[in-house]
DNA sequence: GTTCATGCAAATCGTTTGCACAATG
DNA sequence: CATTGTGCAAACGATTTGCATGAAC
């Protein structure tokens, strides 16, 4: 495994700023939301940027980023309900045997007031092939 | 709940040739890689044919997409593993309380070779607000 | 002959990047 | 002064869409 190299970074108010914002929130902000918060404070603020520090916080492990988009969609004529596997090396996606579980979906349910009507599990690793070097 | 109606499609070879593909194959394709086989036997095939293909096999529950892209990025400073629900209707985000379980990762682990480093679970349904309307 | 299917090219949209300049250490 | 941060605009890449033509019913 390739241990990453920590980039040093200086500091600027508005990453500071930005970690802030998000801090200080239970909403999962999109970049552009938060981008309206800064420019409250930045007036020149370009958005370019916002991304530039989230990605550098990411990077840092300070916040997460829930991925919904920037990669491919996939297709699979596999149309029973399934779990994937998604192997990190060769991205390959494989449908899983676990039976998915219902009793998942009514246990969020009285946990909350909302209503669940399924979910989506998918694991992350290394695949037989890839795992074997 | 509004009801969404049908369309009514006229038979294409092309899409029922699209839907032998993904039929025929484990691996979950990209919407190139089905473009490059379906161009073997459609010379002048074009990428959003394709695509408009897939859509409406999707809409008429033939395939299933798996979206790992084509909307937002979400941010969050909560950094500590967690699952998520997302309401289907307002998109909002929650952080659910459920403990993360380490123990699915050797479930699946022990049903395959492969190595599980971790899972991501996420919930869909209605939220509060918008399921008392 | 009305509606759907298709190819083509342009548009869309979230995100990234190259460049020039300002700020940091 | 060497390097990082920033704004701006252009680039990128996956997907969608408008338009004109061809096929299905």
């Amino acid at each position: 495994m390739s241990e990453k190299v920590l980039k040093k970074y200086r500091k600027s108010n508005q990453r500071q700023r930005t970690l802030e914002i998000l801090q200080s929130t239970e909403m999962h902000p999109t970049a552009t939301w938060i981008y309206d918060q800064l420019k409250e404070d930045y007036a020149s603020l370009s958005l370019g940027n916002v991304y530039r520090n989230l990605n550098i916080l990411v990077e840092q492990g300070s916040i997460l980023e829930l991925k919904f988009g920037s990669t491919f969609d996939r297709y699979c004529a596999n149309i029973k309900p399934h779990y994937h596997f998604i192997c990190e090396k060769c991205s390959a996606i494989k449908d899983l045997d676990l039976p998915p579980s219902h009793e998942l979906n009514e246990r969020v349910e009285k946990m909350t007031n909302y209503k669940v009507l399924n979910h989506r599990l998918e694991f992350f690793g290394l695949c037989d092939k890839c795992n074997g070097e």
